[in-house]
DNA sequence: TATTAATGACTGACTGGTCAGTTAGTAAGG
DNA sequence: CCTTACTAACTGACCAGTCAGTCATTAATA
């Protein structure tokens, strides 16, 4: 009756990149970047560090790809939140708003953004993703719909970057919030909360008043 | 007529905290913690490393020094700003907002803040001093005068937080959008100008409409 | 079906460079 | 000429990245 040995490791080709990446996901939100150590992330994926560099070339290429990771799936959710049906524009940001902070809610996508907007100034190059593939594509896309909705007479007239900057400003400050003051013992938010109130201030604050119809 | 041999260094005893400050103020904001090197940030403030040693006792002290200099000077500033005079709330926010953007428009308060959002997790009792002093100070005591506006009918019932998210959100979004996206040829974002159509936009959605008074 | 050969996924000890922090010595300044 | 602000060469720890070797797995052969 021999023990089945326990082999020491089995090969695991096709899960090994997504078993690294969600560690590293961990140690870099974590730590950020550069204190995050690659042992560390080898140890969490149940891998020794030179598996690590047979799927990635350097810490900077596995950088790169968790946040891509995290970003690209997730892009085209958020791109619906925003899109949603062709009701009128106060309505729709009704739904909008509550969903878009689900979305945020259930993702990493909170971490993440603090990890690009803390190391913009020695990644570059992704903070151009985040900004082409996440912002071009909810606040841009929300810009061209306040346009729509002020030429309809939905919306009051202004400048609609601005007026975008209203409306997702305060769901930025929640997310922010959640990262950096709830872990050091400031407040709770929940986000879907302040989603819904927002949503109903912001569309009182844009709408085109009685007395000026 | 022996030329006057300029001397290698000068003793600025009291100059020195100051300059290095200066200096690791620029290349905090601009790298981050970690990717900061003392070597570089002495070379700029105009000494050696070892000098930086006299006057703090690891690269930490000076972020801390660097942290506290910028921030706690400006708290009574950003305090007052929010305070004013005694005018009805919305009257007040029309001012409140555009100084509050002219305030950290003129100083270096954003990249600050950008720095204590990356590194929270580092330098937990950095994001507290920060928490306690600047947030507790501006958002705090809005959400106080927010109360005080709903209780003499200023302004429409609701949780006074997320009401405070509602106000400041769309600055930190305007100051981390500049600190993160226009160096890498994003839209350039007049804070100014920002403010005061937010403030318009806000004080609309805040109101107690005349239907419900 | 059992045995052997070939493959390549994976390991972990090692290395070279980097950089925070130290200190022996120098010179400014009173 | 003494005190001390300051310099610059130095050190040691740390860690990203490497590579020679190991072993799980698969395919070929008997």
């Amino acid at each position: 009756m021999a023990p089945v040995p326990e082999p020491r490791w089995r090969r695991r080709k096709e899960a090994r990149p997504a078993d690294i990446v969600a560690a590293a996901l961990e140690l870099f939100t974590e730590k950020g970047f550069a204190a995050a150590r690659l042992d560390e992330i080898a140890r969490r994926a149940g891998v020794s560090k030179g598996t690590l560099y047979l799927y990635f070339d350097s810490k900077e290429a596995l950088f790169r790809a968790v946040v891509r990771d995290v970003v690209v799936p997730n892009v085209e959710a958020l791109r619906e939140s925003v899109l949603g049906s062709a009701t009128p524009f106060p309505e729709r940001l009704r739904e909008l708003l509550p969903r878009f902070a689900a979305i945020v809610t259930a993702l990493p996508i909170g971490a993440v953004a603090k990890m690009v907007i803390g190391e913009s100034r020695n990644f570059p190059e992704l903070a151009k993703v985040w900004h082409d593939d996440v912002i071009l594509k909810s606040i841009g896309l929300l810009v061209e719909l306040l346009e729509a909705a002020q030429a309809r007479g939905e919306v009051r007239a202004g400048n609609p970057r601005i007026q975008a900057f209203s409306i997702m400003g305060p769901m930025l400050l929640g997310i922010l919030w959640r990262e950096t003051f709830t872990p050091i013992g400031g407040a709770e938010v929940d986000l879907v909360a302040a989603a819904r109130q927002h949503a109903e201030t912001v569309i009182d604050g844009l709408s085109l008043k009685e007395s000026a119809r």
